[in-house]
RNA sequence: GGCGGUAUCGUCUAGGGGACUAGGACGGAGCCCUCUCAAGGCUCAAACACGGGUUCGAAUCCCGUUACCGCUACCA
């Protein structure tokens, strides 16, 4: 098997698509699975859908999923010169000709033919035209665009993913290959392309299907060595419908945005059609690359279900590392105004013990800088859900705060063995069950009636801040809610 | 319409002739753990599109039907 050299080649005509996406990443999987090179290659023929915009979004959405590509980057349009000569060199061994019929003659047929309820193929009087007609024509400068002449028989190939596929080539019109205007066809570029790059495994949406019969024939014609194909499904969203718009976030930066990890996306993507076998679900990139076949590739869309991408993130945050995490909390601590960045250097070691603490009950990133308020000197709001329900009575209520704030004061050492030891006594002490008191401590500490474990929480806020919040709660339940 | 592709719980999937009473995961319901919420553990509901073959035996192989998707441009 010579190198694998596959390549990505997205139109830079919005953001990157998830479904782009997951293509990418088996173009990277299997080229970092078995060697080679992944190549890139921005189809901008195009102009007026292409933008500069998009095109960095794409080099973005690669990076950020963590999908290096190799050599240089190919931009479609600085290839014109060789699409037409590519077509020169098809027009010179005569596997495509001249054809001057225009478009609007086309359209005319075309729907003669719909309204005879005919299929309409091209009949190919142009190519019925003597040499001596065409060569009259193309001095008098009479337009034409260059058609390629489909030959007789069948055209097949053993897709990846698919097996054998076969088309009988009278079901293949004699496509353009050549504007009149002097600009390739989307399939001759391509073929044209991917013939310089020396592409061994063209893979990608299985909406080409019908595309490669006439791209084999065109690296036939041109001489070439037929690469292999893989057409990998598509994406659908929970309507079954082709993912669009109207589904919600498509593009791979909305859920950068959402707080989705590029672990979890590319985790989750990848199961979107690709199965390593057996019940592996939650993986790194790494462990893909080890398990990564095209067996296990499907034929079906799969539908893209945003609660199991949830899911999957959950999984990823409670598996990085705080200090991986790190990066990506700051600059939303920073926009709550919970810290500045050198408060936060300035005790590390505290912050990212928080953010462990707190990772594990979040699903996206800003879930941890939700919950990280009570931690920090601002003063916090008490829900009122919460409040109403544990400081129903507030006489009561504030005598409980009252003697667990004496015995926090007084706690020697800080721990959790020593807390939990010195409030269940307590409890007992008052004969109440240990979750009264721990309730209405923990919306004393924390404002809210989740948290993380109520000893977990006193740990993390240290004792200064703790006792200033029981003061503060004390100060309310005494004075109301002005006074807090 | 023509051509091509696809078809296992609501969703992602395991499965590749007998190990299937069809397994796992998300989501849903419930229980356990427990100071709350997550996490975790356990339990439940939930699928081989339909019809014919082939075979001793079919979710697995073949054919047809149906449904869905894609292509059918001088779009990509």
């Amino acid at each position: 098997m010579p190198t694998p050299r596959l390549r990505f080649a997205p139109s830079p005509t919005g953001y990157l698509h998830v479904g782009g996406a997951r293509t990418a990443l088996f173009n990277w999987l299997f080229v970092r699975k078995h060697g080679g090179q992944f190549l890139l290659r921005i189809e901008d023929t195009d102009k007026a859908r292409s933008t500069e915009d998009s095109t960095r979004a794409i080099f973005e959405g690669l990076e950020w999923l963590g999908l290096d590509w190799d050599e240089e980057v190919v931009h479609q349009g600085a290839n014109l010169d060789r699409h037409q000569q590519d077509v020169g060199r098809l027009v010179a061994r005569n596997a495509a000709y001249r054809c001057f019929c225009t478009a609007a003659e086309l359209d005319e047929r075309r729907n003669a033919a719909e309204a005879r309820k005919e299929t309409f193929t091209y009949d190919r009087r142009c190519d019925r035209l003597s040499a001596d007609e065409v060569a009259r024509r193309v001095a008098a400068g009479v337009p034409y665009a260059v058609r390629f002449r489909v030959p007789d028989g069948e055209t097949a190939w053993d897709d990846a993913v698919h097996g054998v596929i076969a088309f009988p080539n009278k079901d293949i019109d004699d496509f353009v290959i050549l504007r009149s205007d002097g600009t390739p066809i989307y399939n001759m570029a391509v073929v044209s392309d991917d013939i310089a790059m020396r592409i061994t495994l063209v893979m990608r949406g299985d909406d080409h299907i019908s595309n490669t019969p006439k791209q084999i024939l065109l690296y036939r014609a041109l001489g070439a060595d037929v690469p292999e194909f893989a057409h990998v499904p598509m994406i659908h969203g929970l309507d079954g419908k082709k993912l669009s718009k109207r589904h919600g976030a498509t593009a791979v930066g909305d859920y950068r945005h959402q707080g989705i990890l590029p672990s979890a996306m590319v985790n989750f993507l990848a199961l979107l059609g690709w199965s390593p076998g057996g019940d592996r679900e939650v993986m790194s990139l790494d462990e893909m690359v080890e398990l990564f076949s095209t067996d296990g590739l499907q034929k079906k869309a799969a539908i893209f279900d945003p609660k199991k991408l949830e899911w999957m993130n959950g999984q990823h945050l409670t598996r990085t590392p705080a200090a991986a995490l790190e990066p990506l909390v700051t600059p939303l601590m920073v926009e709550a105004q919970l810290a500045t960045p050198d408060q936060l250097a300035a005790r590390r070691d505290w912050y990212l013990a928080l953010i462990d603490l707190l990772k594990v009950r979040a699903r996206a990133v800003g879930d941890i800088v939700k919950q990280a308020g009570p931690y920090f000197e601002a003063d916090i709001p008490y829900e009122e859900q919460a409040a109403r329900q544990h400081w129903k009575e507030p006489a009561a209520a504030a005598d409980l705060l009252r003697l667990t704030r004496e015995k926090l004061a007084s706690l020697e050492p800080w721990t959790p063995e020593a807390m939990e030891q010195a409030l269940r006594e307590l409890a007992e002490q008052r004969g109440v069950a240990a979750g009264k008191i721990f309730q209405p401590l923990r919306v004393a500490l924390t404002g809210m009636s989740v948290s993380p474990g109520i000893f977990e929480v006193l740990v993390a806020m240290g004792r200064k801040l703790a006792l200033r919040r029981l003061d503060n709660a004390l100060r309310w339940l005494d004075q109301g809610p002005q006074a807090a």
